[in-house]
DNA sequence: TATGATGCTGCAGAAACCTGCAAGGCGGGT
DNA sequence: ACCCGCCTTGCAGGTTTCTGCAGCATCATA
């Protein structure tokens, strides 16, 4: 085989599958890992892939880089919020967790709205408290300085105790089959009472998460009242949900 | 699995879920914790992500910034706060008000101190939270716009079930014969129930305030233990308080 | 304060890498 | 036919990188 037919099959593998091991490639090719490495070597220096100890990349594979001060997922999350903030009506009592997607609903609210909010996310409270006709109500109780959220029996206590309209959930994770699912215990706690307080569930999510398990359950599909993301309702992927009865945005 | 393919699968779970778990991380992909942990250190390092104990955070989250305003007398206030934060010890329970003196004496306080922090003050609390070994407790009720502060019944009734050991109180007018005085009556209502539960009483505030009134009386002369301003603790104008028995710092 | 989980450091084996070299193929010129 | 220069390839060796492990330090939380 010669030189240029192996770098152009290897090229071909690396579009494919995104990437290529060196040893697998020798032996496909049944040349030396030398080989390989040279031919990786020279598709790298002029761009073509992206070398890597083992092997090496498609260069696709590292484009999707993420702006560091920007939050994953903007545009989506605020498309997203502005179908949940269409949600909420005057003289509503609103229950909303922590998370990005929920901040961004905070700024997406009308600023006439007249309701009240009640979280025990600190970043959260810091934007309703934004708006002037907005009633804020902070739950109190031990922060997390990782999630910047109070968390405790008190916290939940308290979120027993309130009968609220809507309740808006970031969420990490849902499945058809284990419904949404969290990895902070403590997190998750808060959301359980935050379903069981108010009348109607709303879920908030990146069509990303769809389809994705964490280890803890927060609550079954079924439970959930309104499902929203940025993809259109007609998008397939939320077919299945539409199916359970799900209303979804 | 290449090392930069797992970089990546791990950049992409930090950006989706806020929050990834060595352990799981591990289990997810197959490779010892440790390769996790240097991986993590890495992307840490080039800046992509926060790293923690047991696992990382995505950066976007972390970002709660409160307006950095200018305060008045703000030099004046640093002082006091520095006495103030000398009274705190290890383990202590605290109560505090809320205040730009109160946000000076939370950035005073020194990074070892250890030590439990009450307050319902929203940039008090924030300032709290930067501090490592402090644990912040946050109460909960409704949230005044103008003082950023929990006000109300439900916060007040938290306040009277808690036995701190210090109270510090950023206070705006001090009269020998009318005591503490302040203008905002939700606001005093919280003041005086901190009074009732904590041991000892810490007023703050600089000498410009000493001898004024204000429509609404906090307490009188002799239920506070301690007072600290700007001053030097035998200057004229705290003489007659020292002589009522206060301790002036 | 004790305890288990997590983190750090140094080490060791395996795999991958780099460098230099020699063998072999190929084409052009003598 | 032979030589020569150039390219390619494989190999030997020494170096670097990657990864898991062990032992000890540190953290988090009851």
């Amino acid at each position: 085989m010669l030189k240029k037919e192996r770098q152009a099959y290897i090229l071909h593998q690396v579009h494919l599958h995104n990437k290529v091991l060196s040893s697998l490639l020798s032996q496909e090719i049944r040349v030396s890992e030398d080989t390989i490495r040279r031919d990786l070597q020279e598709l790298a220096e002029e761009g073509k892939i992206i070398k890597v100890h083992g092997g090496a990349l498609s260069h696709s594979f590292n484009e999707v880089h993420y702006p560091a001060d920007n939050v994953y997922s903007q545009d989506h999350k605020k498309i997203i919020a502005h179908k949940a903030a269409a949600l909420i009506q005057n003289d509503m009592f609103v229950l909303t967790s922590g998370g990005t997607t929920i901040i961004e609903l905070a700024r997406a609210l009308p600023r006439q709205l007249k309701a009240t909010f009640m979280s025990g996310s600190i970043p959260a409270i810091l934007e309703y408290m934004q708006h002037p006709n907005i009633d804020v109500i902070m739950i109190g109780d031990r922060i997390s300085k990782n999630s910047k959220i109070t968390i405790g029996a008190e916290a939940i206590s308290k979120i027993k105790q309130i009968n609220a309209d809507l309740c808006f959930l970031g969420i990490n994770a849902i499945d058809l089959k284990h419904g949404t699912t969290d990895n902070d215990w403590e997190v998750v706690q808060l959301k359980k009472a935050m379903i069981q307080s108010a009348r109607k569930t709303v879920c908030l999510t990146i069509s990303e998460k769809i389809n994705t398990l964490q280890p803890i359950h927060i609550c079954d599909v079924q439970q959930i009242d309104v499902l929203i993301t940025e993809l259109p309702p007609d998008d397939p992927r939320l077919r299945p949900y539409i199916d359970l009865g799900i209303q979804v945005l």
